[in-house]
DNA sequence: CGGTGCTGCTAAATCGATTTGCTAGGGCCT
DNA sequence: AGGCCCTAGCAAATCGATTTAGCAGCACCG
């Protein structure tokens, strides 16, 4: 038999101070289904499924219910969120991969996500692999180790299937059991190339991304497509590729400084990203030429800052918050689906081309 | 007495595919101790003290460890993280609480906080409040749900005591048990009134940062300061102050504008940030005149997209990459050391001018 | 031969919550 | 009085790993 070790209600009338009530209390310590079940003279089993709404607590009288919830109001019982989790084998925690925090596309990307997961209650732990092969093999290891329920890749394209639902942004790897969200490449390289060409560019220097990076090769062919579907063969004389790690514009600048030195004349610029862009027009101004009257540039991504630059910059939009959100979405739908459900393999996104002062009609 | 469903030798010698050793085994399926205990036909107990190197382990001979160590590798065992912290009321996670992701300061923050925290095996939940009161409110709550060991809050003045260790980036108010990592903003604005000074300025607009940030009072106070001591008090005509909850460069803009239209002659302005600089110096230049000529204009923070501004933008540099390393490593040291034990209550660091293009020698 | 000590391992309790399957006691019906 | 049902709630198993206390068997000693 158990032995009440106070009459509750009495304590509840008087008031007394919570430090005397029960020895689990002492300040800070938080309180456990049992400590609070014993304050009230009952077993933990019941006190569960009263708080819960478990349908078995059908038969716990009102009067008993109230009793319980007010008790735990008093003492601000919260469930141990770890017990739980070992208990339902779920976490409501899921991981994100990014190549790095701190540049403008993975941080935009970051908080559509967290937008709406936690919307959805659900918590994410965030790690950046900075392009090192190490980590991108190791990270997704730790993740599951944490028992999240699904992982939201950000350019970085996975390499085995993993034994939860992944959602990749920009990933662009048909990959068993990963869902992608790209953006429509085609579209975006037909936007940006038909303005320019509209303006009269037809001598167009392009910027390509670096080899890690997963929008490199589609947007490329992309790029390709568009041309020629213009007329414009692509010049390999006028193609600079970014190289390094750093998510820097110095990148885009030093290109940009090649191109000029060594390969034709151009009367527009199409760079990978806005910081490249960025950092071309710094290197285009240091030769004199002028921004749009010499040579137009448009960028890619929308970063914020691409709208208060000098030039203000021309680019072709990502929905960058929106892919986040929805990489979000699709995540929680797949995680909440049984496994053997069909799921779409790809997302496609539209992207906008937003004009602004670093482009203007060809010069020559 | 346990019954040996299988010879682990001859199993091994015969490498009998995964699927037909043990229903545990369906893949997909985690390795259990339990199970793992019972393909070698021993307590879960024993395998766990070997597993994790426990020194009751001494008496167990190699033979035995090596079959021990041999399965998991082979089965790929990892015990379940979740009961693991069940087990030792550990998590090895914290919170970070953010104003917002995705634009410069949080996300340097973030990153520095990020590097630190994966190396010493800790991850983190991130939530960004976006200055909504209850969200400020909720969040640090739900986050001790979780259980975390302990929270890093990024200019967000924390409220009420918390029963973690609390480590904040720029809060700027003395709560009981939060450490405070802040710039020296003394030191800031000298820098750069007395760099401005130097330059031959005596007619110095200010833009003053919004009310809900932490380092707005502070910075504020020391400028006051500084200018005294330079003999130029200053002159709140041409003080202006940015209004809204955006991290845009438009908020920068309104307020110059304002201050262009309104308040006096300047011949430098200096911003609550490198944001609102970035918007300043577009007013500035739509009303025809020339940076650095005609105003210069000096930022505070040193975001990555600083020095690629046109002009390149003269700034007092934040180490935030380097202000979030340094909340992970004393937010860890605190969670390891007994609650008692005296913690500082601030950590100071030291900004840095750094001289670009926007700012020059007044014109007048 | 009884005792001591070592070797090699295990049983059981624990972390905190959940959930299924029950039971004690009372009321009601026949 | 016996049977049945309902009410109110509880015991125990479970999730997976950890950890303490201790057991069985053998060797060796006196």
């Amino acid at each position: 038999m158990r032995v009440r070790l106070w009459e509750t209600p009495r304590m509840l009338r008087k008031k007394i101070p919570v430090s005397r009530i029960s020895p689990a209390l002492a300040p800070g310590q938080p309180v456990s289904l049992k400590s609070l079940a014993a304050g009230l003279g009952l077993a933990p089993a019941t006190v569960s499924l009263v708080i819960n709404r478990a349908p078995a607590a059908r038969s716990i009288p009102n009067r008993t219910k109230d009793r319980i919830f007010a008790e735990a109001k008093r003492l601000n019982y919260r469930a141990n969120f770890v017990a739980r989790s070992l208990r339902h084998q779920r976490t409501f925690t899921v991981g994100v991969v990014v190549p790095e925090i701190g540049e403008g596309y993975g941080a935009l990307v970051l908080s559509g996500i967290e937008e709406h997961l936690l919307q959805e209650g659900y918590f994410y732990f965030v790690v950046s692999h900075r392009h090192r092969a190490n980590l991108k093999e190791e990270y997704p290891r730790l993740l599951l180790e944490r028992a999240v329920e699904g992982i939201i890749a950000v350019d970085t394209p996975s390499e085995h299937p993993l034994p939860v639902p992944v959602v990749s942004v920009s990933g662009h790897r048909a990959i068993e059991g990963v869902t992608n969200i790209v953006l429509d490449h085609s579209r975006a390289a037909r936007l940006a190339l038909k303005y320019l060409f509209d303006l009269g560019h037809r001598k167009i220097a392009f910027i390509r991304g670096q080899s890690f990076s997963s929008d490199t090769a589609p947007r490329w062919r992309a790029i390709e497509e568009a041309s020629n579907e213009l007329g414009l063969p692509v010049n390999s004389k006028l193609t600079g590729e970014l190289e390094g790690v750093s998510s820097s514009p110095v990148l885009g600048y030093e290109v940009t400084k090649q191109l000029l030195a060594t390969g034709g004349e151009f009367t527009a610029l199409f760079a990978f990203n806005d910081v490249a862009a960025i950092g071309a027009i710094r290197a285009i101004r240091e030769t004199g030429r002028k921004i749009p009257e010499d040579i137009s540039v448009i960028g890619f991504d929308d970063i914020q800052s691409a709208a208060f630059q000098n030039p203000s910059l021309t680019t072709i939009r990502q929905p960058l918050r929106k892919m986040g959100e929805i990489a979000a979405e699709t995540l929680l739908k797949r995680i909440a689906t049984p496994k053997n459900i069909r799921h779409p393999k790809a997302v496609s996104i539209e992207p906008e081309l937003i004009i602004r002062e670093s482009t203007g009609t060809a010069s020559r």
